[in-house]
DNA sequence: TCTGGGGTCCTAGGACCC
DNA sequence: TCTGGGGTCCTAGGACCC
């Protein structure tokens, strides 16, 4: 399981620990956004480098290691990165750049297993277990792969190797920068209890509060806390789930089928803005980004959110759900604007406006009312079947449509 | 010089249906 | 005339992640 040490390339070898059971493998980026930009400013590469934009109300988006030397974080704003750290060099985000260096990285993935799931633009999962008799053990899959990743984009990335995709997240992370953590099965929990507890994904800076007032610090802790008194404490979703994962027990598969569950775009302003006129100005610039994202998606929405966040920071969200699902940026900023003026703003400024479309239908489906969950659609073998249900049998409809096979796991997904 | 923008998931209350 | 319980949908808010 250990992380062995040595000058930068940390590494564990194939005979430190036995793998073959760890065949889930979580890969991260390290310090994604700086890397990619590094890689044109090779003569940046020891200095301190921040990814964002400098003055106004910009937030670190990527730190290189020379920067978080002095404390400098992701999501902190640039401005207080700058305080601790004056001499940071401050570069502008370049997204479609880390799109294409991220493509090339799932590419590589891709060669070694399908079961990939990209889970951001820098990290993904992969199902290694099929790949073992091709490739070798996981801990010889990860080593390859990281080498392959840096040979290839001149990137580096931290690979995390374990029994679930808890573990081997929570790897990943600690074997960072640049590393390689392997934990066997069998030593899941001598690796899992000594961490704190805010080492867990789920848990951020709320319920760890929570739990810490209750003396519960490390995943030890946790374990040792009765599931339903944890329950009781944070929900009986959260509470039973954070006991399994204080056990190690993930039953998450690695998934290739993940779809979209919305869109949207969010705008938070230079300075505040009262002006109704310029406040419907942006939701029209935003309905139509929207849009041209579902109709890109092949997405219709059925409901449509307006976002308002005020000087003060006090956030607040209205939705409507339409009777027809929609792609269209007309219809789009009209029920922003109506949710706007419903909103009553009383004159306060405005700080951040954003628009989302929710309950994605595909836009295909909608033309049939696909979106349905009544029952008999559910067992409705083909989109056929579904239209003679809504249509009646006979109806006349574009051939297209109808010989496509209804996509059962997206269905699956939408009953939640 | 306070606090981005892309999201997902959960909770809780009320409407509505059976 | 008083009173059920389950299920789903809709809405609002909040925690969390990268």
């Amino acid at each position: 399981m250990t992380a062995k040490g040595g000058e930068g390339e940390r590494q564990v070898s194939a005979a430190d620990v036995d793998s073959s059971r760890a065949t889930v493998l979580h890969v991260d980026m390290d310090a994604f956004f700086a890397s990619v930009e590094l890689l044109e400013h090779p003569e940046l590469v020891h200095r301190p480098v921040i990814i964002g934009h400098e003055g106004g109300r910009g937030i670190v988006s990527s730190a290189n290691y020379a920067a978080r030397r002095f404390g400098i974080r992701s999501a902190m704003p640039v401005a207080r990165a700058m305080r601790l750290c004056p001499q940071a060099v401050v570069l502008h985000p370049h997204y479609e750049k880390y799109r294409d260096a991220s493509a090339e990285v799932m590419r590589i993935f891709h060669d070694v297993t399908p079961i990939v799931e990209p889970l951001s633009i820098d990290e993904a999962f992969l199902d290694v277990a099929g790949a073992v008799r091709l490739f070798g053990p996981p801990a010889r899959i990860a080593a390859n792969l990281r080498a392959r990743v840096r040979r290839e984009t001149g990137l580096t990335c931290s690979i995390g190797a374990g029994a679930t995709k808890f573990i081997a997240k929570l790897a990943s992370t600690r074997s960072k920068p640049d590393g390689l953590l392997v934990v066997p099965p069998e030593r899941t929990l001598e690796f899992l209890h000594p961490l704190p507890i805010g080492a867990i994904w789920g848990v951020g800076p709320a319920t760890r509060e929570n739990l810490e007032r209750r003396g519960i610090r490390t995943v030890r802790d946790l374990a040792e806390t009765p599931r339903q008194v944890l329950e009781g404490w944070v929900g009986p979703a959260a509470g039973g789930k954070l006991h399994d994962l204080a056990w190690g027990r993930d039953a998450r598969h690695v998934s290739t089928s993940r779809t979209d569950k919305s869109i949207g775009h969010e705008n938070t302003f230079g300075t505040d803005i009262s002006d109704l006129g310029a406040l419907q100005r942006e939701l029209l610039e935003q309905a139509d980004r929207v849009a041209v994202r579902l109709r890109k998606g092949g997405w219709r929405a059925r409901t449509v959110s307006l976002k308002v966040r005020f000087a003060d920071f006090t956030t607040i969200t209205r939705s409507r759900t339409l009777p027809e699902a929609t792609d269209l940026a007309r219809r789009i900023h009209e029920q922003t604007v109506e949710l706007l003026d419903a909103a009553d703003l009383r004159g306060r400024a405005v700080r951040l406006l954003g628009t989302r479309g929710e309950q994605l239908v595909r836009a295909e489906d909608e033309l049939l009312g696909l979106w349905s969950d009544q029952e008999q659609w559910r067992g409705a073998e083909t989109a056929a079947d579904r239209a003679a249900l809504r249509f009646g049998r006979g109806a006349v409809l574009p051939a297209a449509l109808l010989e496509r096979p209804v996509d059962r796991e997206r269905l699956a997904d939408s009953e939640g």
